[in-house]
DNA sequence: TTCGTTTGAGACATCCGTGTTTCAAATGAT
DNA sequence: ATCATTTGAAACACGGATGTCTCAAACGAA
């Protein structure tokens, strides 16, 4: 088999990740497939968007279910809270290597069911920050919605400092919870 | 005296604000003048866009001059060093409410010159943070380069929380600060 | 009012990205 | 080797956005 649609899936991905505004033109190129073929597996551009927001849904839903954080907020338990805040922040680290062209590309948000899904997705993890905040894991002070964007906007800090190259790959998850956490001062 | 130019930067800003897809027609339509005369003020969308950029970098520009981080950094005084790191980010939530749309559309950073600009103005304010960080005002364990990042990343979450009303514009500023030096626990 | 300037509406050419189709070549299984 | 399937290259139509141009109308100053 020459390239599978998997491999299409993923090679598009690393490509949106260095270029979000990658045509079908460049995306075929980079995937090593004709534009023709690319268009026989997907039936056009939105569609291919929409399939790899979804990845990148899935990968997200994936670490909010690894971290177990709907558990953690119905035991009420700080030490279990603090236990799923950091494998939650530690799982979206390694996402937002993944999937960081769908953070901040508009484009995705328009796409058929796709913010639905990230509403709820979104809502879960506010669910989770606002148990914290009751178990006095989190501070009770900020708003809770507050400090869901908060987290998506350090995870835009994190793409951007791999990218550039500022803080090592190996560094950047406790460098992450150590700010988020404590600040910097 | 019909629309000026200045009138068309100021409400093009706002549009792309909303939309940072806008096409030319969009830009004539809602700053309230036809195509062919949005094309005698800019000479093309680059130029137009150029403009724009600008703009939002005289923004930053100033904010880093009236918070005189340059003089704070040199006294390496606590106090002073803290006051200014206030007036900064004071002024930066200021500045993303007006240009906000430039923080990640990625068009922006391919225009020629600004992304030297942005780069220069980035630099002086890592100079900051290294000064705040050697008088005991931001710690010194975290690289200082992320810690630029960070605020970039929390203007991000300034700009989400204003645009879906998360948290209060009066409100804004304080919860900024506490978070970037607190932390959220 | 008169005259020079500015503007808007529309027509037009051009470019670029998308999507489709065709056909020959490559591939792969038997 | 044969045959069915898959692929790539090219050509084509299409739509949307950009940029240019013209001309009549609106405007503003004298």
């Amino acid at each position: 088999m020459a390239v599978g649609r998997d491999q299409i899936i993923t090679l598009a991905i690393q490509h949106l990740n260095e270029d979000p505004t990658a045509s079908m033109a460049q995306l075929a190129e980079a995937t090593g497939v004709s534009r023709a073929t690319l268009h026989r597996y997907f039936a056009g551009k939105e569609e291919l968007l929409v399939v790899l927001g979804s990845r990148a849904l899935d990968g997200w839903e994936r670490v909010q279910r690894q971290a177990a954080i709907e558990e953690a907020a119905a035991s009420a338990d700080p030490a279990r809270i603090t236990t799923a805040l950091h494998e939650l922040l530690t799982g979206l680290v390694n996402d937002v290597q993944e999937h960081g062209f769908a953070l901040t590309e508009h484009v995705m948000t328009k796409l058929p069911g796709l913010q639905e899904r990230a509403d709820e997705l979104e809502e879960r993890e506010i669910a989770f920050y606002l148990a914290a905040q009751r178990a006095g894991v989190l501070r009770p002070d900020l708003p809770v919605r507050w400090i869901s964007n908060t987290v998506y906007g350090l995870l835009v800090a994190v793409r951007e400092s791999l990218r550039r190259g500022d803080v090592a790959r190996r560094d950047i998850e406790r460098t992450l919870l150590e700010t988020f956490l404590r600040g910097t001062s």
